[in-house]
RNA sequence: GGGCCCGUGGUCUAGGGGUUAUGACGUCGCUCUUACAAAGCGAAGAUCACCGGUUCAAUUCCGGUCGGGCCCA
């Protein structure tokens, strides 16, 4: 025995950052220990992280997530598994255009494309290296070498053969059909996309008439669209109504081109009780009418255009906005006596997520991947994955069931892959570029392997190089992907879809999915649809779905409410003695937050402990440091001990004069690692981090190690063994969670780090485990009823004690006990 | 308006037809016992949201109410 070969006093945010700083600065050390080596010989297991989206800050809940994922993949390493963890970034799509727009003062379509373009990689990847800051700062174990982002050309041209491969196959098809539209940034957008937003809107009852002049009112807070109406409908079952049925009615406002008249007929989507009864079906008021023009099989008439600005059909209103133009038609309508009502109502408005725009249907000739047909091919394979939680899966099924309509997948926006395509002069041929090949239509002619496809069928007409000089001029797609195209390709691409056939048939489908619950329906949905159209597989084994962080009252974090944590103010918390404050608008009043130490790991084991996985979390920094922070002390403490008594020169062979209460705790310790490692095969973070938190701060340190301690400084090698095998086991398990603080402190011990364990820790012991292991409530009790007694008595725990029996089943440890607490007799 | 999820001491959390209902933090009391006061030990603290039903037995299952969240129309 000497002093404790672990200098530092205690567990400080300084020192966790030396050994974060050393653990990622040299890239040989790094990558021997996490980098992906295929060639291992070990069971695969890819992990298809969630590639973050670069928006300046990296938002704490999403960070405290992607500390679970490392979890995950420590926790496989730990399990034997040659794990590939990927660091990819996300970085095409709308939000990076919007940034460089507000950074310029200046809309996309001012720009050359070309320009635009470069100003938005270089904005992106100023974003993109405060990521892979943050991401090292919380110990990511990803293979960083590999990094992939998806607006590199290599990720590009995957999502584009992939585009090509399900278009020759006919699950891409383009069509004019009716499509969610937002007019001021002037795209289209998917379902998926839309959200809500209460606002107060009119609801204006106007009277119509037959064309043999009975008078019907009908309600609608879309009067500018009644030029595009295609018929008027009530209820099948509205008495009120039977008689109007069949007749026409005439359109109450001007029009241009079209029929002055409409029929009436009855559909059952009708809401009787709603207004009058009666309702206009308009091209395209909201996603019912597109279904009743569907149904009824009439032709839409065009009322918007792509600016959002009233077409031709619309007669005097022609050219005027659309909020204009419901001004102008209600006046209009007032001045010809044929308003009856107008109430202000509130109403949900649907707007495009993005931009917030109040959205439009209209007609659009776009691209779309077929969907309908496979709902239930897609049900079967997900039968095959297992969902972390299993409740969780409900989010995709209710998904799934509403999905009705293919899904659009063009965009008519700039930083995003460009749909693969040119067309011949005339229109009639498609040219497309050979697989794996990233190109830029709207400004490169088709490159050397292209091919000519008839534009209907399909059929493969030859090459562009022989072909070409027939064609015309031909003319380049300008529309791009949608960005969920490109991310739903991400588990192909880690996998080696492409570009490594060999790791591709082993590492697919990829081991887990582990992501957030509020993008189920967008990227765990379309990442299954593209699995299932190209490869008729589930695309995963496992689908873990967390919940979100949030703010310490449960609210979501928004810039709006000014609720929101920075990631990096939690993880640099108590760096350098510099303690954290947070200003926090609660619900009624800002609170002021303060925190002392927390940093990385400290944060990681509060996720792992507290927030079970699936639920959104609360996140509280007060809170982490002062449930977690006192466990890292806790343990530095036990491993300080631990460290002034030398390491027996053979930890893997049993010693054969083992005490009894080495038995006992060998047999607890066995047992709570078995759950441990059942734990980590089963994905269960919660139950894992929770067994060996208990075990390592009760038992182990408040019952065993009072228990041995008269030994330990006896010198006993025994003793000496089992704390020393339990204890380097410990940091192995527990490397997962806490990987900077398992690594430094079993390097110091045992001159090898936790890191880097490969295979879950297992001692064999030589006795019967449950026999000791029953005792153990015994143990506790017992020692409880001392520490009890001498309270009592007024007596410090050190104080001689007489009179106390040792109960009949802890005989054994009669001797232990008896020195442990100075009991006499 | 419809669907889904959730509601366990002050706070967070585990569990799940029969338990003295788990653990942590906080609170209170005592203690600096050769690793640890950034600690230890002990104690108090919950009619498991509410109302019905099924059952020998409900916190757990079912229905409803209220409250929170998410999604859809």
């Amino acid at each position: 025995m000497g002093a404790p070969l672990i200098e530092d006093k205690r567990w400080s945010i300084d020192l966790e950052k030396r050994i974060q700083e050393d653990h990622y600065s040299d890239p040989a050390v790094y990558n021997q220990r996490y980098a992906f080596n295929p060639n291992s010989g070990k069971e695969i297991f890819v992990i298809d992280t969630p590639p973050p989206y670069p928006s300046g800050t990296w938002h704490i809940g999403a960070v405290a997530q992607y500390s679970m994922i490392d979890v995950i993949a420590r926790s496989q390493r730990l399990l034997g598994k040659e794990v590939f963890f990927p660091w990819g970034v996300d970085r095409n799509g709308i939000n990076i255009e919007f940034t460089v727009e507000k950074n310029t003062g200046r809309k996309m379509k001012t720009f050359e494309r070309s320009e635009f373009l470069d100003l938005c990689r270089e904005t992106i990847e100023e974003y993109t290296q405060e990521m892979r800051e943050t991401a090292a700062r919380v110990g990511l174990s990803c293979d960083f070498d590999k990094e992939y982002l998806t607006d590199s050309d290599e990720y590009r041209g995957v999502s584009q053969s992939i585009f090509v491969d399900l278009f020759k196959r006919g699950d891409i098809v383009e069509d004019l059909r009716p499509n969610i539209y937002d007019p001021v940034e002037g795209t289209t957008i998917a379902d998926a996309e839309v959200e809500r937003l209460r606002r107060n809107s009119k609801l204006i009852d106007i009277r119509w008439t037959t064309e043999d002049g009975i008078d019907v009112v009908i309600s609608t807070t879309r009067p500018e669209l009644i030029c595009a109406c295609g018929v008027v409908v009530v209820h099948p079952d509205d008495d009120r109504y039977r008689n109007l049925v069949g007749k026409k009615i005439v359109i109450p406002v001007e029009t241009n081109g079209r029929t002055k008249s409409v029929e009436i007929m009855t559909h059952p989507s009708v809401k009787s009780e709603f207004g009058s009864g009666v309702l206009m079906v308009c091209s395209f008021g909201d996603q019912n009418d597109v279904a009743v023009f569907r149904e009824l099989g009439l032709t839409p008439f065009q009322a918007i255009d792509l600016e959002g600005n009233m077409t031709d059909v619309s007669g005097p209103y022609a050219g005027l906005t659309v909020l204009e133009a419901r001004e102008k038609v209600i006046e209009d309508l007032t001045s010809g006596e044929r308003i009856v009502n107008i109430i202000e109502k509130e109403q949900d408005v649907p707007v495009s997520e993005r931009g917030k725009n109040p959205v439009e249907i209209i007609l659009l000739k776009e691209w779309y991947v077929k969907q309908t047909h496979i709902q239930n091919r897609i049900r079967e394979l997900i039968e095959d994955m297992e969902f972390h939680p299993v409740r969780n899966k409900q989010f995709l099924l209710d998904w799934m069931d509403n999905i009705s309509i293919d899904w659009p997948i063009s965009r008519r926006r700039w930083y995003h892959t460009e749909v693969p395509i040119w067309y011949s002069e005339d229109g009639t041929k498609i040219i497309t570029p050979p697989s794996g090949t990233y190109v830029q239509p709207w400004r490169e002619n088709p490159p050397a392997g292209s091919r000519v496809l008839d534009r209907d069928t399909r059929d493969d007409l030859g090459s562009w190089d022989e072909l070409s000089s027939e064609l015309g001029v031909v003319i380049g797609e300008e529309k791009v992907f949608d960005t969920w195209m490109d991310s739903s390709n991400s588990n192909l691409y880690v996998s080696g879809y492409l570009s490594n056939p060999d790791l591709f048939s082993d590492a697919f489908p990829t081991g887990i999915r582990p992501q957030g619950k509020e993008i189920v329906r967008t990227w765990l949905y379309y990442t299954l649809l593209k699995s299932a159209l190209l490869l008729d597989s589930p695309g995963f084994k496992h689908v873990w779905i967390d919940g979100l962080g949030m703010d310490p009252w449960g609210r979501k974090m928004s810039k709006s409410l000014g609720n929101g944590i920075d990631a990096n103010s939690v993880l640099e918390c108590g760096a350098g003695g510099r303690t954290g404050s947070w200003k926090i608008k609660g619900p009624d009043k800002v609170v002021n937050l303060r925190a002392n130490k927390i940093g990385s790991e400290c944060f990681r084991l509060w996720k792992a402990c507290d927030a079970q996985v699936g639920d959104d979390f609360h996140i509280n920094p007060e809170e982490i440091e002062q449930k977690y922070y006192g466990v890292l002390t806790k343990l530095f403490n036990v491993a300080r001990f631990a460290s002034q008594f030398p390491v027996p020169s053979n930890l893997e062979k049993l010693p054969t004069d083992l005490a009894p209460e080495d038995k006992w705790i060998l047999s607890e310790f066995d047992n709570i690692m078995k759950k441990v490692e059942k734990a980590w095969m089963e994905i269960d973070i919660y139950t894992a981090a929770q067994s060996m938190k208990n075990f390592s701060t009760g038992v182990l340190a408040s019952h065993w190690l009072e228990m041995v301690k008269t030994r330990l400084y006896d010198g006993d090698e025994s003793a000496a063994w089992t704390l020393h095998r339990m204890f380097r086991d410990l940091m192995d398990g527990f490397s997962p969670i806490c990987p900077f603080f398992s690594h430094y402190l079993s390097s110091i011990l045992y001159d090898r780090s936790a890191v880097i364990a490969d295979s879950f820790p297992s001692i064999p012991l030589d006795f019967e485990t449950y026999k000791w292991t029953e005792i153990t409530e015994s143990v506790m009790d017992f020692n409880s009823e001392v520490w009890r007694t001498k309270k009592e008595q007024g007596l410090s725990l050190n104080s001689e004690l007489s009179g106390v029996n040792i109960p009949d089943n802890l005989s054994q440890l009669e001797v232990p006990l008896r020195r442990m607490h100075k009991l006499l007799d």
